[in-house]
RNA sequence: GCAUCCGUAGCUCAGUCGGAUAGAGCGCUCCCCUCCUAAGGGAGAGGCCGGAGGUUCGAUUCCUCUCGGGUGCACCA
């Protein structure tokens, strides 16, 4: 693919003797395209030259040779601006496009790289609720980004699978089975019972003691006990499975809280070997540099507790994965506890590891009043209430606004979904996050359910009109990053597309089309909340950003169609 | 109190490792339905980029301080 920066770069670099990475670093786009499509700054150079910065641009000017790829240069104050003949680009993209199809736009950067990517991590036998929703969508978009870059992506399903909560469901199972139905949907009845058992347990406080008893049970490995746990941990996969499904995320490991009980030992073990514990407050702790709380390791009761498992946790994934990168999709209220976690880590004398850990913290989800979601009742709560609720919404939207449309419900389905996935990704990450219907199913502007009904509506304009659209059918369980597909595969087919739209005398239908898929492109892409640190994924965001960007910008011009507004 | 994150249009957010008049969408005001689904198009109002210093030719961007808000501050995960 063609690069211009370097192309500019080389030829001011043989002008003004200056370092080319350095005149490369300094070349930036315009804010707008009257100002052409790349611009030099000559302030920098002022001093150096010891020369006024607009006289500067004017010697670089007359002194810059011809080349194909460069169709003229302006000065303007102390700035360069330099036009591009975008022709040769656009019909590289186009071939390279065409050729590669949907794997058009993946990179090699991540090849021979591995990268563990802990979310979601529900608690087994409570809700799957609306606080797991930003871990699952923010973690399952960045599953696919790493992979989209070729690295080798793991995604890690942390389950809380242990401890009092699933012990509460299980005490109460045992003491009231035989009035529950088990066999239609288990994992409601199975939520009844934790519910249940929650309320009695606040009234009257040792009523605890059957589900201490159960962990106790469960701890020893007693038969009956274990087959319960089994069982609990498979019914509520089965439900967090439609959740996923219905998302598009996947994970490579189940290992949860429970697959490390019996790796806590050597934790233990190797920070007494380095002499790292310390005695305090009756609880033995890691000491931090800085002046933050200890990581405690073992409580003054003596059991392990949650940094215990997560040292664990790190120290299987450095033996098994040799991770290059350890993300995790937590929210931002558990930072220290991170921090804690990784300085451990690094003491103990893995400091490779643990400078490749990363949290990557987000707000809360908040309702209209901005209380934390489910605190008061009558909110749905559960994810799968959320999405079905969703789904209805956009249903009766249709049916409201557009009650002829064929396939109402999978267009229903598509919308819902995708409105509620949109909306958290286009949240800015760190802060919290209002969850407002009123917002989320707004079917004007840079929403989800535009995106996806304009997707839709396109369609089947373009099939009633005799055009067969050769956009590859949208899958509607991938909706996280079906923005991004869309884009690709619509350009994939581009000059179908263009020829269609002239001959059928479309343009403005086709230009609003091709531009709100270009903007949910970038927009998906330009999620870089998630991705700040990492450089090089940056670049490539950036890089795809502009290829689509110009393509879609350039090809509608070739049509003479206006760009309504600047991508 | 200490730590940390966040303050850009009424709302939700962009702003490319400091650069040319700070940009979108929603909402609001006005105009446009014989014609592509009005789920549309066009035009407009709306900002001392929380505040004060500093570094710089140049600061929304970097540094210091300050004000306002969120979160965390050991034996729950």
């Amino acid at each position: 693919m063609l690069d211009y920066k370097k192309i500019i770069a080389e030829e001011l670099a043989k002008i003004t003797n200056v370092d080319i990475n350095e005149l490369e670093s300094y070349i930036e786009i315009p804010p707008n395209t009257d100002l052409g499509d790349y611009a030099f700054p000559c302030f920098r150079l002022a001093k150096e030259l010891k020369k006024a910065p607009p006289m500067i641009a004017n010697e670089i000017k007359e002194q810059f040779p011809e080349n194909e790829y460069i169709e003229k240069i302006d000065v303007v104050g102390g700035y360069l601006n330099i036009y591009v003949n975008k022709l040769p680009y656009v019909s590289d993209i186009l071939k390279s496009v065409s050729d590669n199809r949907e794997n058009y736009g993946k990179m090699t950067i991540g090849n021979g790289k591995t990268i563990v990517i802990d979310y979601s991590a529900p608690n087994i036998a409570k809700p799957f609720h609306i606080g797991h929703l930003r871990s699952t969508v923010i973690g399952g978009a960045l599953y696919k980004m790493y992979k989209f870059l070729g690295y080798n992506v793991v995604g890690v399903n942390h389950l809380g699978d242990w401890g009092m909560g699933i012990c509460r469901t299980i005490a109460g199972y045992k003491m009231w089975k035989d009035e529950y139905d088990f066999s239609v949907r288990p994992i409601d009845s199975i939520l009844a019972i934790y519910v249940r058992y929650n309320k009695i347990e606040k009234e009257d406080p040792d009523f605890k003691k059957h589900a201490v008893e159960a962990l106790k049970l469960l701890e020893e490995g007693d038969e009956e006990t274990t087959k319960i746990w089994k069982w609990i941990i498979d019914v509520s996969l089965a439900d967090y499975k439609k959740i996923y499904d219905l998302i598009g995320c996947e994970f490579d490991s189940y290992n949860g809280e429970a697959f490390y009980n019996d790796k806590m030992d050597r934790v233990v073990r190797e920070l007494e070997e380095k002499n790292l514990l310390v005695e305090s407050e009756g609880a033995k702790v890691v000491v931090m540099d800085e002046d933050i709380p200890p990581c405690i390791i073992i409580t003054s009761a003596g059991t392990t507790i949650y940094a215990t498992r997560d040292l664990a946790a790190l120290l299987y994934r450095i033996d098994n994965y040799n991770f290059d990168k350890c993300l995790y999709l937590v929210a931002s209220e558990q930072s220290l506890h991170f921090k804690q976690v990784f300085e451990t880590l690094s003491k103990m004398g893995y400091e490779k590891y643990a400078s490749a850990c990363e949290h990557i913290p987000f707000g809360l989800v908040l309702d209209e009043d901005g209380q934390k979601m489910g605190s008061r009742k009558g909110n749905a709560v559960t994810l799968e209430e959320i999405f079905n609720e969703s789904i209805e919404k956009s249903l009766q939207i249709i049916e409201e606004k557009n009650p002829t449309l064929e396939n109402k419900e999978e267009v229903a389905k598509l919308v819902g979904v995708g409105a509620i996935i949109f909306n958290d990704l286009a949240n800015n990450r760190i802060k919290d996050e209002i969850f407002d219907w009123k917002q989320i199913l707004n079917f004007a502007g840079e929403t989800g359910p535009y995106m996806q009904y304009t997707y839709v509506r396109t369609q089947s304009i373009l099939r009633n009109a005799g055009y067969t659209p050769k956009f590859a059918e949208i899958d509607c369980t991938k909706l996280m990053d079906a923005e991004a597909i869309n884009v690709i595969k619509a350009i994939g087919n581009f000059d179908d597309v263009l020829v269609s739209a002239t001959q059928k005398n479309e343009p403005s239908l086709l230009s609003r089309y091709l531009i709100d898929l270009a903007q949910s492109f970038s927009r998906f892409y330009n999620e870089h909340h998630i991705l700040t640190e990492d450089k090089a994924v940056q670049d490539a965001r950036l890089l795809l950003t502009d290829a689509v960007g110009i393509v879609i910008k350039e090809g509608l011009a070739l049509l003479g169609i206006k760009c309504p507004s600047q991508m």
